[in-house]
DNA sequence: TTAGGGTTAG
């Protein structure tokens, strides 16, 4: 790209930078404060060519504006080969612009280019490093060969004499931590005890982090002399990827409470905890802590707060969230869209995801499979079929097993199970049996019992292991009534020492988190709870209702079988709910499984005979219920 | 110049 001076402008007095640092703030005066895109450094070069000051002097300082290029750069494409420019046009005699040109690139460039650039000092190594961390990080291969790469780096900063350099030590540790290279890291840590800081200590910490030794990152940190926010949000990021999400939000809690400045990424992953575990007055603490600080709610604490309140069962605030963003990434979009199908809300998801391609963003991977899966939820046949055509004509998206489970799934609740079944043979990767698990669910919804026990006993075979194949294959029989069929399968999942996991339903009281399992008699308030419970059947059987057995795999006798439904987790979660929360709030339950039929239909009748809204998360999805009805249209 | 984070079907 070429930028011509006007003659007049030429003719101008020029501005004479005495030093780099006036070229610095010059340059920094004609871009945003923050990240700047490479559209914007070329607007900053076009008004310093305009100056008369697109000189060797001035162009390292646009040259470090830039952001990191995803792609090697083509010589055709101006925008991408414009760092190259910027970079022939600089001053050589400085390192500053080769570094620059090292973070810029993408591997394996900076690789090849080190050996050969004009200037390089210790900060050279630095930059070589995290060109290489950053590629790993980015979900590229990582392992010995890798780590070899990094001894190689290593060796030549060695011979450079840079090798003592606290940053390049740092990027050095940093880079093994990616690699996996567990062992290489804590050898640079231990070597040089003398020359290690704040970010020595948590480039270790997120190498154990990622390497999932979060005890030996917990000892660290514990072990450490000196902590920032980033050590407090690596540990906290490391108890979510393990799933240890209360710790996490207890750690969270830490921090907060010994006045550290709470950081985006802290509030992110406690955001995601929260999500995760679905518990509401956790998330709102969460929140609480941002407003408080009067943290600016960045595009990703926006997403996060999205996400969080979507799967906290407030889809509506996670709305508002989203309305209110200034400015939203593909991150929040998704979230959103997410977050409308799980809640049942299929048409608005599509109506989002429209008015996300009318906006010209580009959709991921994952926008497809909430877009698929709003379809799938609300029936949509036709959209689902078109969206998925789109996603791989238009969009290039390779269709990951997630997007057949969608797909089969929709064609399966549709009732077009030979259709799904097609779907699944014609496919180009080898099928996850999960796929045929939903095409056994779609049986059992659509009481398909031949075609159901065929698919049932050939997963059985594949995967013997796997009570979820048990249990569906039962529950077939089971509500076609044939009791010895259902035996049969229970005695065969108990001979192999399968059993059905437990389930069990959360419900937040008081800052207290509430456990509930089958026939539980552990929570302190347990006579109580179940007086609640048989005053909440009796106005039920008053009212009509009737339990349907049918869900109950126990070869019992009838009663005992209404029995058993009777102390479901979630009726105890919910006869508790009346004891605890005000009248007219609603009930709020998390369960790990799916939910059963008749606990469906019992908790959509105590809605309408006690006028009470309950919300329950189930392991995939929301049911909303109020006055009888439920968010799902029965249809799960 | 080095360290930390969010969205995913059944």
């Amino acid at each position: 790209m070429q930028f011509e001076q006007p003659p007049s402008v030429r003719r101008a007095p020029t501005f004479h930078a005495r030093r780099d640092a006036d070229a610095c703030q010059l340059v920094g005066a004609l871009l945003p404060r923050r990240a700047a895109t490479t559209r914007q450094v070329q607007q900053a070069h076009a008004r310093l060519a305009v100056l008369g000051l697109a000189t060797a002097r001035f162009l390292p300082h646009l040259l470090a504006a830039l952001p990191r290029l995803s792609h090697p750069p083509q010589l055709e494409d101006a925008s991408s080969s414009y760092p190259l420019s910027l970079f022939r046009r600089s001053n050589s005699s400085s390192a500053f612009a080769s570094n620059h040109l090292l973070r810029v690139l993408p591997h394996p460039l900076p690789l090849r280019l080190f050996p050969g650039l004009p200037r390089r000092n210790p900060h050279s190594f630095t930059f070589l490093l995290a060109s290489l961390s950053n590629h790993l990080g980015a979900g590229h291969a990582s392992g010995p060969a890798s780590s070899f790469l990094g001894s190689h780096v290593h060796a030549l900063a060695v011979k450079a004499g840079a090798a003592g350099d606290l940053y390049v030590r740092n990027a050095l540790t940093h880079f093994y931590g990616v690699c996996g290279d567990v062992v290489a890291m804590r050898m640079m840590f231990d070597e040089l005890p003398c020359v290690r800081d704040v970010v020595t200590w948590n480039a270790v910490l997120s190498g154990y982090v990622r390497a999932s030794m979060v005890r030996a990152a917990r000892a660290l940190f514990e072990e450490m002399p000196m902590r920032d926010e980033v050590s407090w949000s690596t540990v906290i990021g490391g108890y979510v990827k393990e799933g240890e999400l209360d710790v996490a939000l207890q750690v969270f809690k830490d921090m907060v409470e010994k006045g550290v400045r709470v950081n985006e990424a802290a509030v992110v992953t406690a955001l995601s905890a929260s999500a995760q575990l679905g518990l509401l007055e956790l998330g709102r603490f969460v929140h609480q802590v941002v407003r408080r600080e009067e943290m600016k709610v960045s595009v990703n604490i926006g997403a996060a707060l999205v996400d969080m309140y979507a799967k906290c069962g407030c889809v509506a605030v996670a709305r508002k969230v989203f309305d209110g963003m200034s400015r939203r990434d593909v991150f929040a979009w998704n979230a959103m869209i997410c977050g409308l199908a799980a809640h049942g809300l299929g048409r608005d998801a599509v109506e989002l995801f429209e008015q996300f391609l009318a906006d010209g963003l580009c959709p991921t991977n994952i926008t497809f499979v909430g877009v698929l899966n709003a379809c799938s939820r609300s029936g949509l046949v036709a959209e689902g079929r078109r969206y998925f055509k789109l996603m791989v004509e238009k969009y290039n998206v390779e269709p990951e097993m997630e997007h057949y489970g969608c797909m089969v799934d929709l064609l399966g609740r549709a009732g077009l199970v030979l259709e799904a079944i097609e779907l699944i043979e014609g496919m180009l990767i080898a099928p996850d049996p999960v796929l045929w698990g939903t095409v056994l669910s779609a049986c059992k919804t659509r009481g398909l019992v031949d075609l159901g026990v065929k698919i049932g006993n050939k997963l059985i075979e594949l995967e013997p292991a796997h009570d979820g194949h048990y249990v569906l294959l039962a529950s077939i029989y089971a509500k076609a009534k044939k009791w010895d069929e259902v035996r049969e399968v229970r005695k065969l999942m108990s001979s192999r020492g399968t059993s059905k996991s437990a389930g069990w339903s959360l419900m937040e009281a008081q800052g207290n988190v509430h456990k509930f399992l089958v026939g539980d008699m552990e929570h302190k308030d347990s006579v109580q709870i179940y007086n609640m419970l048989g005053m909440i059947n009796r106005r039920l059987a008053d009212a009509g209702y009737v339990p349907d057995v049918s869900s109950v795999l126990h070869d019992i006798g009838d009663e005992e079988k209404v029995h058993a439904i009777k102390v479901h987790s979630e009726r105890l979660a919910i006869a508790y709910g009346f004891i605890v929360t005000e009248v007219g709030s609603p009930i709020r339950i998390v369960k790990n499984l799916q939910v059963c039929g008749d606990c469906h239909e019992f908790s959509k009748m105590v809605t309408k005979v006690f006028n009470r809204e309950i919300i329950v998360r189930d392991g995939s999805r929301f049911h909303h219920m109020k006055e009888g009805r439920c968010s799902c249209h029965d249809y799960w």
